[in-house]
DNA sequence: CGTCGAGGTGACAGTTTCGTGGCAACTGGT
DNA sequence: ACCAGTTGCCACGAAACTGTCACCTCGACG
C-alpha cells in the first residue's frame, strides 16, 4: 500500500527534484502544475499528503490550503507548504491556513523524505486503548500485552489484532471476509483460509491456561469469540 | 528537555494568544481544538500539563477531566481550566472536575504563566525532578545520575533522556515516531530507525546489573519499559 | 458405512522487522 | 589544530512474521 503524495509546484526543475526524490524513498507521486490541475488530480487519487509551493500561478498554495481544509473529504490531509525564503510572516500566515509544516527553498531531498516523514506518523494516531478483559484473558493496548490470569501470553502482530478485535465484538460470528476487512484491512487481497491458520495460531498462543474454546468454529459461518461453550 | 504544555481550546483566537504566551514563557505548546483531539495528541506528547477551556465542543472539559484522571497513565498529570467569568465558574469549582487549578476569561498572558508555572512547582515532582526507581535502576533527573544498586552508570545525553522518559512511563508502548517526538522533539527530522540505536546503546549501558530485559521491544509496535517480562 | 465438504495442522519460502558493528560528521574542551 | 565523546545513519545478518499449500481430521448426511 503505496503512500500517494500529492506535489503543486509550478517550477519543472523543482518539480522533477522533488518527484525523483519521493519516488526513490518509496512514496508514489502526483504532480500538478497549478491549484486548478491539483483540484482535478485530488478527484482521481484522494492522496496522503499534499506539498504546496507557496507562490503559484492564479490560485496560491494560501487559497489552495484554504479550501482542502474546507472540504470534508480532504480536510484530513496533511499539508507541507514550500516557501522561498524563512519569512516569518509568512509562516505564521501558513499556520492559519492549515498547513502542518514548512519546508524552506531550498532544501535537500533528505530533509524533505524526513519532514514528511514526520507529518505523516503525527497524522496517524494508534487505536482505542481501553483495557478488554473476558473470562481471566486480559488484553492492553496502552501496553500492547496479553495475558492469562498475569501471565504473559505470546502472539504475533496480526494474532492480537485478531484477538483485540474479537474482544471488543464478542458473542458474535464473523464471516472470514468480515475478519480479513476489519483486522487485516480493506484493499488487501489475501485468501480466506489465511484466517483459518492465523485462528490455529491465536488458539495456540491463548490454549496454555484453559483460554482455548474463547475462539469457536461455526461450521458454515465463521468465527465467534465467547466465553460460553 | 523544554516543559510540554497541551492546549485544549475550541477558540482559535484564544488559542493563538496562548500559545504565543506560552512559546515565549519557554513551554512547548500543543494545541487541540476539541476534547478528540485532544486525546489524540495525548497519544503521541505526554504533556506536563493541560490547559483545558471548560466549553468545548462535543466533549465537555469536565468529561475530559475526568477520563484523564481515570487513566493511570495520565492521572498525575496536572490539569488547568479555563472559564469563562460569570455564572458557570461557581458551579465549576463546585464539581469535582479533579483540575488543579482555574483561570477566568479574560485573563493576561503573565497571570496565566505564572499560573502554571505554580502548579508545575506544586505537583511536578512525579515529572521532571523526582528521582525515579524502578528495581533498582535509579535515575535522577537533578544530578544527572543513573545508578544500578548503587553502582553508576553511564550513558550519553540522549540515552539518558530516553531512559527518563521510559522510566516516567512505564508499562507502555511508544512507536518510534512517539518516542521521536518526546525524547527527541517535535521538530526535529530524524530517521526513525535511529530509535533503534538508541535503545540498543541504552540497553548495553544498563546491561550490566542484570537490568536488561527492562527495554522491551514490541515487534511491530514499538519499545516498552517494564520490570514485568 | 462411505462420501464429501469444511475446517485443522504442520511445513515452507518470501518478506518484514530488528539487532549490531562501524563510520563520518559534529561538538566542546585543551 | 587535536582529541575524546556523542550522534545520526547505513549495511549486513539474524530472527520473527506472513501467506500458501498439501495433507489430514472431523462432522453431517444419505
Amino acid at each position: 500500500m503505496a503512500v500517494k503524495i500529492l506535489v503543486i509546484e509550478d517550477e519543472a526543475a523543482i518539480r522533477e527534484m522533488v518527484d525523483m526524490s519521493l519516488a526513490a524513498a518509496g512514496f508514489e507521486v502526483f504532480q500538478a502544475e497549478s491549484g486548478e490541475e491539483g483540484f482535478s488530480l485530488l478527484n482521481e487519487h484522494v492522496p496522503d499528503l499534499i506539498l504546496l509551493d507557496w507562490m503559484l500561478p492564479g490560485m496560491s498554495g494560501i487559497d489552495f490550503a484554504r479550501r482542502i481544509k474546507k472540504d470534508p473529504l480532504c480536510s484530513d490531509i496533511p499539508v507541507i507548504m514550500l516557501t522561498a525564503r524563512g519569512e516569518e510572516e509568512d509562516k505564521v500566515r501558513g499556520l492559519d491556513s492549515g498547513a502542518d509544516d514548512f519546508v524552506t527553498k531550498p532544501f535537500s531531498p533528505r530533509e524533505l523524505v524526513s519532514r514528511i516523514k514526520a507529518v505523516l506518523r503525527r497524522a496517524s494516531p494508534m487505536s482505542s486503548e481501553e483495557v478488554v478483559e473476558v473470562d481471566g484473558l486480559k488484553l492492553d493496548p496502552l501496553s500492547h500485552r496479553v495475558t492469562a490470569h498475569d501471565n504473559k501470553v505470546d502472539m504475533g502482530p496480526t494474532e492480537f489484532r485478531l484477538l483485540h478485535f474479537f474482544m471488543t465484538h464478542p458473542e458474535r460470528v464473523f464471516t472470514r471476509g468480515q475478519l480479513l476487512d476489519n483486522v487485516w484491512g480493506t484493499n488487501v487481497y489475501v485468501e480466506e483460509r489465511t484466517v483459518d491458520v492465523h485462528i490455529r495460531r491465536l488458539r495456540k498462543a491463548i490454549a496454555g491456561s484453559g483460554h482455548d474454546r474463547l475462539v469457536q468454529t461455526v461450521r458454515g459461518a465463521g468465527y465467534r469469540f465467547s466465553a460460553k461453550p
